[in-house]
DNA sequence: CTCCCCGACTGATCTGGATCAATCTTAGAG
DNA sequence: CTCTAAGATTGATCCAGATCAGTCGGGGAG
């Protein structure tokens, strides 16, 4: 069994740096920023359990949540040396790191990431066309529906984030994401059994709204 | 030396898809649509020579540029089977393929993919702060710096994109952009020699815009 | 149990950029 | 050279979503 540090939830600050520890696992819990975007590039990170987003800022604190993450998912990257976004735990997660250096190494990891990227690439992609080109209701949709595998019909879907964090993700605000939310509710699309647990009742008009995603 | 395949304009209609070729190189002239959003994906590309662009389309016509490639850069990517995005040429370009299943068998290419994935991905996060926090001037801004390198001072760029395809790029119309420009040069940040021939005068002012990027 | 507080919701108003509608400019064709 | 057509610019108006301003609701502390 592979070995699994657990880090209680007091142990770190909102803003704490996560320790050195290389090739473990690593229990984090929610609401932990583990990367500080401009910081050092040191590590890539892999999310092993749980769901984290990477965000980044403006000058002037205009956020934008630019990737959601799952499982398997890939972070702490850099263009130049320093990382290029913040990561942030939306539940409780495990993670991963590896040395930048162990890619050259480690032919089977570079394999696995690299089809890891190329997922993560065209996610950003759809994301773009959802940025660029699509109506309030239509992000709200197509968010929900991206968050909703199709394998479960009747379940309900726990929102971990906040109504601020899905509009930094969607670049909308929190109103705007509110008042669709509403909308998709009255028009039968969803129910919100409460503001964090929603119901996909209608999914083909759902489709059609987020553009056949 | 390699191999060049030269395609001539003519032989290459707007729309043609490339033939099989494998490893060898491609030149293809410009504003020829490479590969189609759907199609099933059998190939991985790469940019050896001049400028692409990737775009997404909505049922109802909406389209999204969701990147720009230069040199080196990677395209042809998939989630599923079939590719995500079309490439259609800016300028004559020269373009490589390479068999997907290439990528287990040939570690120093998949290294050299990973590390060209990594910063794509790295401009794509910019790219979504860009969609969904900036203004249309910040938009406009910080596209023109990141098409002009530092190095570059008194040249002057040379854009191969009409304003529909930067607005299409910048989440805009092209309208607005088309008075973003202006505004640009009425503040005295650039100068516009040309429809598509842009000098920048005021870096710094136009690096203050665009976030500090 | 009540109280408190944070997040969500909703209404009223404002505005940046979209849309609609002419020109203007400039390569390229003849 | 002139003519033409495609792209760019500019102006007028409109509207989706931002902003401002309360109110509501539900979960945790006491």
């Amino acid at each position: 069994m592979r070995q699994i540090i657990e880090e209680r939830t007091g142990s770190y600050s909102r803003h704490a740096s996560v320790p050195d520890m290389h090739g473990a696992y690593l229990r984090v819990a929610a609401h932990v920023t583990v990367l500080h975007e401009g910081d050092t590039a040191r590590r890539i990170m892999e999310v092993v359990e749980g769901a984290m987003m990477l965000t980044k800022l403006l000058p002037d604190g205009r956020r934008q949540v630019v990737e959601l993450l799952g499982p398997g998912d890939v972070f702490g990257l850099a263009a130049c040396d320093v990382y290029a976004c913040s990561a942030e735990t939306l539940t409780t997660a495990v993670i991963t790191t590896h040395d930048r250096g162990a890619l050259d190494r480690d032919p089977a990891l570079a394999s696995r990431l690299l089809r890891r990227f190329e997922t993560q690439l065209c996610a950003m992609h759809s994301h773009a066309l959802v940025l660029g080109r699509m109506s309030a209701l239509e992000r709200v949709a197509f968010f929900l529906l991206r968050l909703m595998p199709e394998s479960v019909v009747g379940g309900t879907l726990h929102l971990a984030m906040t109504r601020q964090e899905i509009a930094d993700f969607l670049g909308l605000t929190l109103e705007t994401v509110s008042r669709a939310f509403s909308e998709l509710k009255r028009r039968g699309l969803v129910a919100l059994l409460r503001a964090d647990e929603v119901q996909i009742n209608d999914r083909n008009s759902m489709r059609r709204l987020a553009g056949a995603a």
